[in-house]
Order: structure tokens, then sequence, then C-alpha cells
DNA sequence: CTGTTAGCGCGTTCAG
DNA sequence: CTGAACGCGCTAACAG
């Protein structure tokens, strides 16, 4: 391996003056500087971030926990996250943690070793010794997607609570008076959260809660497959359903559709997070859609902010809004029937 | 920050018995080891592995550089990597350089100076340049899904040329001869293969080239549309089409959804790549399916064998299989007609 | 503008 | 079974 010290004697300086040049740091003479690049390049040397990081005590690296980067909403939220670092020179490393604490806690560990400079965590499950674990390693931390209550914390997240209203105020509006909602797990904010403004919706409008039940599962296709077919199984059967994010949709499309029912003649459906556009050719569901590549974006700026001691003293909490995307999964104004 | 002195001072032995018990290095007694551990959670320490790896010049990392995580055949292969990785205790850094060589350098070179243990290369052309510049820093690396030739390196790749051969004799098979490939890039030899079988499907079939066009772009769904734009422009019509990829392949139907053509009525198509059966919710699309997964899991395992020495010596080229899985979108046998 | 000194936190080497 | 000394490659702090 090429040291900073052969590339100093290479070059006839001393290993500072080297570190300066690499670093740009300091004063370096026009002329030692070329005499070091040249001997950087002679010799093919690669500095050693470890090295320097054990010194300086700054990795320039970011840890990314999240619950399953095969959702395509986590991806982009990835990506988000991955070009807001890269702009500021930082690395990331991504942990998925398929929503286990157990996954999370060892991650968090592995993070914690590798001296990261800070952690973006969507959190498994409302807890707030996972935070507290990493402020006492004297890391910064910023929550991502989920709130947790009386935690300390930085958070952006979207706003479920909103978007779930109005989804629910559109199918109202529609004529729907029996909705099932096919939730995602208790003790997951975003989860509770979409509950709660669904709730909100139809206390408004005065719908009775047992017209309304809540079926609670996981985000995935599997659980909102099994949902569908609970939903379904209830006499009167509900005129809509609603999905409690994308991958519960499809559950629901694929239960749907082996029951022989059709969205929307047979049962109107919507959904919460969209599809990135990329996926699909003909975008058929009516979503409340998530700024997910900005959630990730404008999390990672927070907590470069906080890094670099430019954010204010007080913790964040930024909630992005969610837009309803009205498709034909909704459905046309419900004709009068009896229930 | 705690360090090792910390915890061996609190349980009244020396920093080298605390690094035994952290790495179950040597013998340790049981006390002495109970006494150590107490000592590690009273203070809540966590090891710098910066300062190990210094020191052990093993990281426990590797690279992952792909084109573009977006692609959920992307994400499938690096969950493959991740899994590998984590089932020998290790973490992955991913990259995306979205096929561009600049990206993929800079990449490279923050890959060395992390000091990964080794690095798995979907490069971004074909160029032994890079390969030669990781084996320089006497660093591992194995090329991912594409050919270089003349490299002297481990290759995990799917049989892109078997693959295209088959899908297209398929096409033949149902009666078309006038078939159109929307093409990734030259220069990628994963395009290259592709266009390769399909010529030689075509050849033995005694089908003219002229009635087989191959229109070269991205591996985008933009390119796909444009691409398509391109093929319906010919007279006579193509009769199939042939997308080089799934983003090819969903910009070919948007163009030819936007063209008022329906597949497979009035045109049939054929894609390389299936989309993960959970982002869809009818699979329509024939295709050549890649094991996505399968290839990032034993690409990673390759490497890690390199890694431990217990490789053979001599570079392995190993290929997956390419499975034809058939659905609508090829359409049945066409109806005799006049070209 | 450049160099010297010292030490980041840990594990290898060799000695008890 | 346990410990002392040393150094991995680099840079902060302080001279010059």
């Amino acid at each position: 391996m090429v040291t900073i010290r052969d590339v100093a004697k290479h070059a006839g300086v001393a290993p500072i003056t080297v570190s300066r040049v690499i670093n740009n740091s300091g004063y370096v003479n026009e002329k030692t500087r070329a005499r070091v690049e040249a001997a950087i390049a002679d010799l093919g040397y690669v500095p050693n971030v470890l090295a320097r990081s054990l010194r300086s005590r700054r990795t320039g690296t970011l840890g990314l926990i999240l619950t399953d980067i095969s959702n395509p909403f986590w991806t982009t939220v990835a990506r988000g996250v991955e070009d807001a670092a890269s702009d500021a020179g930082f690395n990331v490393i991504l942990c998925n943690t398929d929503e286990s604490e157990a996954e999370q806690d060892k991650y968090l560990h592995v993070l914690m070793q590798k001296q990261v400079d800070g952690v973006l965590l969507v959190p498994a499950r409302s807890a707030v010794e996972p935070i507290k674990f990493i402020q006492s390693q004297n890391t910064c931390v910023v929550v991502l997607d989920r709130r947790i209550s009386n935690s300390q914390a930085d958070v952006v997240r979207c706003d479920s609570e909103g978007g779930a209203y109005q989804l629910t105020r559109l199918l109202l509006s529609l004529g729907h008076r029996r909705i099932a909602m096919l939730s995602g797990p208790q003790g997951v904010s975003t989860a509770e959260d979409r509950v709660a403004g669904f709730r909100r919706a139809l206390a408004e409008a005065g719908v009775d809660a047992a017209a309304a039940p809540v079926y609670y599962g996981k985000f995935s296709l599997e659980s909102g497959y099994a949902l569908t077919v609970q939903a379904l199984s209830e006499t009167p059967r509900p005129s809509a359903l609603f999905a409690g994010n994308n991958f519960i949709a499809i559950g629901a499309l694929r239960a749907l559709r082996d029951a022989g029912l059709r969205v929307p003649e047979d049962l109107a459906l919507v959904g919460f997070d969209d599809l990135p556009t990329d996926l699909v050719v003909d975008p058929f569901l009516t979503v409340a859609a998530q700024p997910a590549y900005e959630m990730g974006r404008q999390a990672t700026e927070l907590l470069l902010a906080r890094l670099s001691g430019e954010a204010p003293a007080a913790y964040q909490e930024i909630v992005l809004p969610t837009a309803i995307v009205v498709r034909e999964s909704s459905g046309p104004v419900l004709e009068r029937r009896d229930d």
C-alpha cells in the first residue's frame, strides 16, 4: 500500500504538506502542490479515509435505516437522501430492517461502530430508546416518515392524517357510506395517523363507525390480500376500500380480481403512496401521493445542517403535504341504492 | 467517547483483554469475561471499527457499483448482494452510476479510499481500466451482469444471448417475420448479446435482416418510447417488438397506447427482465426473466470466497440461465397475411 | 508557506 | 490465561 509518507518522500516534502494538498487545507505553494500532485499520480496513491477519520473524528458518512428498499416508495426516499448527501460530499450506508426492531437495533450498533456522522431513521416502532441510544453516542439523528411521541429529535414526515382525511372525503363525496380501511400495523404512526384521518372525515359526515371497519395488518402485499378477503366477507359488503399503503393496494387489487370483482364498477379502491410513474403503464389508482424524494432530501439537508451547526437550536418537525391524485379506481359518483 | 481503555479501567483489566472479549479471540476466563461484559454494558461502550480496521486491514465492507437502483431489476440484485453479505457479517456500500463512466470512476475512488475488502461492479462501459485500477489497489473485484472482453476478473452474469434467442424463436414460431429490436446502448455487453441472440434466431429462420431492424437507445422509459415511435414509422410496420429491457418495454407500451395500438391484438411485444411480481397486479408481458436476486447472491458469495482464499485460482465466469415466461403480450399464432 | 511532534482507538507481537 | 509496548495512516496543534 502506498502511504502519505511514500508520496512525501517522492515529492521531497513532509507528510503534512501532502495532507494539505489532498484536503485543500492551509496554504501550499503552487509549485510544491504540483510536485505533490505529480507524486500522487506517479505512485497511484489513494488516501486511507479510515486513518483520516480516526484522526479527524468525521467519516463523511450517514446511516439510513429504513424498512424495505424493495418498496418503490422507499427506493425513492433513498434516492432523495443519496442525492442530497452526495451533493454535500457525504456517503450513505443503507440498512433494511423489514420492520423488525431486532434488525433495527443490530444496524444501529453497526452504524455507531462505523462512526457515522449522522443517522436518518425510519423507526420500526414508536419507541424512544433507539433515539436515545444514538444521541448517547453523540450522534445526530433525524426521524423520517414517522412520529415518535415524547422523543427529542428532528422529524421530517408527510401529512398522513390530512391525506387520509381528504381521501376519505373524496369517497364520501362520491356517495360511499360503507368504507373499509385496510391499515398497516398498530404502533406505527403512519398507519395510526391514516386511521385517524379516516375516522375524522367519517365522523364529520356522521357515518356510523360500524359501517367503517378498520382492519389492521402489515404494510405488505400478502397482508393487503388477506385484509381484503376479510373485508369482503362482511355483510353488507363495503362499497369502497381504503388501502393503507401501496403494497396493501396491490394485494387488494389481486384479492378483488380473484373474487371476480371489478374496480371501480363493483367496488371503489383508493390507496396511500403512489407507485413511481416509471413503473406503471397506465396509472389507475386514486391515491394520496407523498413527496417521497423530497422527504428524503429535506431530512438529509436538515441532518447536514445540524452537523455543521447551522440548524436552529430547537428540534424541527417538518410535515410535507400529501396530494390527492384522482384516477379511475375511485370510480364515479355512486348510484343511489338500498344498503 | 467511551474507549476500550475506559472499559478496561472500569473492569480492572488491560485493554487487550477487553479486545479479546469483543472479538472472541484468544482465551479469557469466564469470570473476567463477565466483568468485562458488565463494564461494556455499564458504560454503553461501542467499539470503533475505524480503529479496528486501520489495524487489522479489513473493513468488513463491500462496495456495490450499479447503474440505477430505481430499476426494480437492480433493486432485486442489490437485495441478493445485501443478504449474502449480511449472512457473512459484511456491510455493503451502494453506488449509482446512472451509466456514467465519470460517476463510476468517482465511486471507485471513494470505495478504494474507504478500504472496502471487495467490489461488485456493474461496468458502465466495456473497458478494462476500472478493473485494473481496483486490482492495482490489491482489492478483489467481481464483475456483475456484463462481460468485459480481455479482462482478468470473475464474472457473474445472465445468459442474455440465449434468452434473446429463445424469445425471438417464440415470436418466429407465432408467425412473426417483421420484428423490430428496441435495444440498449452499444458498448454494453447485455445490449449487444441480446442483439446477437436476436440475429442468430432470425438467421436460422432465414429471415431477411432488413425485416428485422435494430434500434439502439438507452435502457430507459424515454428511450423505449422514442425507439418505438421510430419503429412504428417504418413501412411496412413491424408485427412484433422486442424490448431490450423492462424500462424500454414500459416506454414501448406507452408509445403504443398513445398511437392507439393494442397489445397483442395490433402488435406483439416481448421484453427482457421481468418486473417484480409484487409490483404488478396482472403480469401481462411475455419476457425473458433473469434470476436477479440469485445473480447478486452468487456474485457476492464468489467475492467472499476470493477474500477468504477459498475460490479456485482461475477466474470464474458464472452464467445463469434466463427463463422465458409466456404471457399475453406475445399474442396468439399470427394469422397469415400479406406483407 | 512548511515542518515537527504527538496521538486518534485498536490489535499484533512477544513476554510474563 | 493476561499484560506492555508498539505502530496502523493520517492530521490537529504548534513551531518556525
